[in-house]
Order: C-alpha cells, then sequence, then structure tokens
DNA sequence: CTTTACGTTTACGTAAGCGTCAAGCACGAA
DNA sequence: TTCGTGCTTGACGCTTACGTAAACGTAAAG
C-alpha cells in the first residue's frame, strides 16, 4: 500500500464505475456532455471529491427520470459561484421551478403507490378466493 | 348538439388529445405500442372510460420517468383479468418490485428538495449581502 | 520482452419517443 | 360538385443515452 496517507482523496474511473454501478463509457458520456471535468494525469481521468459528488448527483437525477441537460443546469446550481445580482435572482427562480416539478412527481408517486395498493388487496382477494374453491393440496 | 344522451362516454382522439396536452402522434404512437386499443367505427378511432383512464395511467408514468415498456407492464396489472394462481403470484411480486421503486424515487425526491432548499438559503444570504455593500438605489 | 490490467479515442449502432411531412378518405356545408 | 375539416396510414428524420467493437497507449509484473 503506497498510497495510505492521501488515500480516498483521488479515483480512477473504474474506481468511481464499480462504485457507482455504471459503465466507463457511461462515465466519459458525462464528461462529453459536460457534466464532469476531471483531472488528466498524463492521459488517464483522475477524479476528485467534486466529480464524485456531481456524479451522484447525476444518478440521482437521472432515477427521478430527468434528462442529462436538465440534471446539467440542477447540477450547476450546486456549485455557482456567488456572481451578480442577475444570476442569484435567476438561481433563486429555477430553484422554484425544479421544487414545482419535484412536488408534482411526489404526488403522482403518492397516487401511484395508493394505486398500487387497491391492485395489491384486488389480487390478494382473488388469490384467496382461488385456494377456497380449490382448497389446499390439490 | 346532437349527442347530449351518451355525452362523455367516448372521445376522438382530437379530444383527447387536447384534454392531456399531447399530440395525435403521441396518442397513435401508443397505440402503434400495443398501450391504447380503441375501438374503430369505420377508420375513426373512438375513445371509451378506459381507453383514457389509460391514458392518465401513461402519462403519469412517463412523468415518473418510467419507459413505455415499464409502463405497459405497469398499466397492464390494473385491468388484469383476475387469472390462475401463477399471473396472481407473478403480479404480487411486480407490485413489490415497483412499490419499491417508487419508494426509492420518494427519497431521491426528498433528498433532492433538501439539497435545493439549502442552495436556495445560501442564496438568499449571498443576496442579502451583495445589498448590503451596495446600498439600495445605486 | 511479453503478458496482463487498465486506460484511451474514434466511430458506428440502437432503442425510445416522438415530429413532420405526404397523400388520401369521409362527410357535412355551400 | 367542391370545399374545408378532421381523421387516416405510411414513412422518414431526429435527439437522447448510452452499447459495442476496433485499435492503440502505458505501466507494472512475471
Amino acid at each position: 500500500m503506497h498510497n495510505s496517507q492521501v488515500s480516498a482523496e483521488t479515483w480512477s474511473i473504474a474506481e468511481l464505475a464499480t462504485e457507482y454501478a455504471v459503465t466507463l463509457r457511461t462515465i466519459r458520456f458525462y464528461e462529453d456532455r459536460g457534466l464532469l471535468t476531471p483531472e488528466r494525469r498524463g492521459t488517464a481521468r483522475v477524479y476528485h471529491p467534486r466529480d464524485k459528488v456531481r456524479l451522484g448527483l447525476i444518478l440521482r437525477g437521472k432515477r427521478l427520470g430527468f434528462s442529462l441537460d436538465e440534471i446539467a443546469k440542477i447540477v450547476d446550481m450546486y456549485d455557482a459561484e456567488p456572481g451578480e445580482e442577475g444570476q442569484l435572482v435567476y438561481l433563486l427562480d429555477q430553484i422554484t421551478h425544479r421544487r414545482a416539478e419535484l412536488e408534482q412527481r411526489r404526488r403522482d408517486i403518492e397516487e401511484t403507490l395508493a394505486d398500487l395498493s387497491e391492485v395489491e388487496t384486488r389480487c390478494r382477494a382473488d388469490l384467496s378466493a382461488l385456494r377456497w374453491e380449490r382448497p389446499p393440496g390439490s
């Protein structure tokens, strides 16, 4: 073990890939789209904590069904420099917008979960009905 | 008004399209993928309440970021015939699966909303800081 | 030196989810 | 009959988000 001092400060592409269960291709693709900007050590990519966090955010965004373009905007909000007033106002506006979207999604999820429970109830009823007419052990 | 009696029992493709704010193309595409099966009156499509409900479910599924294939499975669960035991067991399994997915998504949403609140707080702080150093009316 | 592991770029392939014509039927009004 | 309106079926195009080779570089280990 030759890097016990600064260990876990940076990662290779393969390390990130296995940790987040994505392919190398995927990670490179995200870089291509400007979502990740790893350091280069020679030709190889070196990922810093910032990149790792961003990858996590990207994947969470994907689970939420956002497109990479949308994710780019969201993720860039996180490490935006204070900037000028107009920029800040724009950011706050974006936040309001995203929040509304997410709350709609949450409602959709609640509804769908409720529907699933209904289907499940019906399903269990059908099942026990089946087992009545054809008693256990047939 | 010549159809005041059985009105709202069936709909044309255009009616559904405007009501749900999608294009005709989209609706036909969903039919092509087996998600909708409208009646045919001559050459025209006639949509019954069942189709309308399904379209609503499809669009909700889309908002949740499911693919049409996944949506097909989900939606088909809703109006599955009682069927045999194996089928019912399969269905219950699917329900468990979907529920897990949705709950993951809900967690993702909660986290993202929390993050957004953080960014917002930081943003508002930066903003008021700016307005302090450069007092109102500059 | 050769193998092995790990990485690189370039580039074509593909499935999903429609948009966008083009060309034509059906039907009521003028 | 002709027009307009609404609907129909192809069929091609496009973007997104990668998969999948192909062909090559680099560096440590045997």
